[in-house]
DNA sequence: TAGATTGTTAATCGATTAACAATC
DNA sequence: TAGATTGTTAATCGATTAACAATC
C-alpha cells in the first residue's frame, strides 16, 4: 500500500458520462437542465463564451457549484476565459442524453394551447409538437399553427405512429384526469399538467404540474422578509 | 449544569413562526409553497384531512421531510388521522406571510396573456390581476376578461395607484427587456418572465423565468435512464 | 383494542461555500 | 506579464431517511 493510498481524501460523488452506468442525482440533473436553458438563450444572443459567474447570475446557482457540476464530466472550460457556449450546450445535452428530438402531443386548443403551439420554448430544446387534440367538435378540424386539431379518439393511433413520449395538458381542470387516464392507457410515461387538477397515475408515469403561483408565493416570501 | 444540559442533542435548524425573527431557508420556503398548492386543490375537491404520505405522493417530497417541515412550526396534525386541510392551509399561509391579497400587472394581451387572465391559478393563491398592458394600439382599449387593455405608458401611475408588487411578462422575447426596465423604474421588485429572454435587472429585483422545457428535459432524463 | 399516522431522534448523505493554485 | 477564471480541495451546513414511540 502506497503513501498515496493512505492519504487519499474521501471519494467525491461519482459522476459518469453518457456511456457510464451511473445515474445523475436529482439535483445535478435539475441544475444541468437550467444551465442548458441559459446557454441556449445566450447562444441565440450571439454570445460565444460564458463564465461560471455569468451562469450563476442567471440561474442563482453558486458559481463554485456550477464549476463543480461541470468538472465532474470533463474539463470543459478555459481558465481566464470561461466556457464555450456551443460546446457546453452539446456536452450537457450528451450528459442528459437529450441530444435527440422528442415528440409531444398537446391537448387543448384554447388560448393556452395556442400559446404553447406557437412558442418555440419547447422547440429550442428538441421537443416538437406533432399533434394537437381537443374534444370540442367545433375546434376539431381547425388549424392551429401548422397542425389541424384532431379529436381525442385518435389518440392511440397517433401515440403509436408518431412515437409520442410526452403529453401536455392545456385543458380545463375537469378534463385533465380523463385525458391523463387515456395517455396512461396509450403508454405515454410523461405528463406535463398545466391544469390545477391533482392527477392520479400509476407509479411508472411522471406528472409535472406547472405552478406559476407557487413560484410567485416563494418569490414573495423573500420580498416580504 | 444539569445532566440534561450535558446530554442534549445538537440543535435542530431554528424555525420560528411568523412573529419570530428567523427567515425560512430557501428549501423550506419552496417546499411549503408546494404543500400549499396541493392543499388548495385538495380543498377544492372537498378533502377534509390529508396525510403526510398523500402530500408526499403529489409533491414527491419524502413524507418524513414533510412532517419535519411542519412540526418545526407547531403540532398541526392528529396521529392516526392526518392534517386538517383547511387549518393547514391557513397555518402555511401564516408561515409564508402570504395570507393577504397581492396585486399583479400583466403584460401582453396575446394568447398567453389571455390564458393567464382567465385562469384562476393565480387567484387561488391570493394574487389578483388588476391591470393588463399591451403596446399594440390595436389591442389597447379591447376587453380581456374583466379588464380593458391599457397602453404601457400608463404603467407608472397604475403601479402606484394599485400597489402592484409583481409584473408578469407574457410578451415576445424582444419586448421583455424594455418592459423589465420600465417595471424596475416603476419600483416593482418581482418579475415573472414567460419569455425566453435573459433579463438584466438590479440585484434587489427578483426575476423568475418560466421554463417548461427545462422541466421536461429533467423528466425525460429519468425516463430515458 | 387494533390500525394508522404523527412527531422526533439519530445517522448519513449530498449540497454549499470559501479559498486558492493552476493556467489561459 | 497581469488579470481573469477554471478546477479542486477541505470544511461546514442543511437535507434526507429509516425507525419507532406516542397517541389519535
Amino acid at each position: 500500500m502506497s503513501f498515496n493510498e493512505l492519504t487519499q481524501p474521501a471519494e467525491a460523488p461519482v459522476y459518469r458520462d453518457a456511456i457510464g452506468a451511473e445515474r445523475l442525482s436529482l439535483g445535478v440533473a435539475a441544475r444541468l437542465s437550467r444551465y442548458l436553458q441559459v446557454l441556449t438563450q445566450a447562444k441565440k444572443m450571439g454570445k460565444e463564451t460564458i463564465s461560471s459567474q455569468e451562469l450563476s447570475d442567471y440561474t442563482h446557482v453558486n458559481s463554485t457549484q456550477i464549476r463543480r457540476d461541470l468538472s465532474g464530466f470533463g474539463k470543459f472550460g478555459k481558465r481566464g476565459v470561461g466556457y464555450n457556449v456551443d460546446s457546453l450546450v452539446s456536452q450537457i445535452r450528451k450528459i442528459l442524453r437529450t441530444a435527440g428530438q422528442h415528440n409531444i402531443a398537446l391537448f387543448g386548443a384554447g388560448h393556452l394551447g395556442k400559446a404553447i403551439a406557437s412558442s418555440d420554448i419547447f422547440a429550442d430544446h428538441g421537443f416538437r409538437v406533432v399533434a394537437i387534440f381537443d374534444n370540442d367538435s367545433k375546434k376539431v378540424g381547425t388549424q392551429v399553427g401548422a397542425h389541424e386539431v384532431r379529436h381525442v379518439t385518435e389518440l392511440n393511433s397517433v401515440v403509436e405512429d408518431e412515437d409520442i413520449v410526452v403529453g401536455v395538458l392545456a385543458v380545463p381542470n375537469q378534463a385533465a384526469q380523463p385525458l391523463a387516464d387515456d395517455l396512461v392507457d396509450a403508454g405515454v410515461k410523461i405528463i406535463f399538467n398545466y391544469s390545477e387538477s391533482l392527477l392520479q397515475v400509476p407509479p411508472e408515469v411522471t406528472v409535472h404540474t406547472s405552478s406559476p403561483a407557487v413560484d410567485l408565493l416563494y418569490a414573495l416570501y423573500f420580498y416580504l422578509t
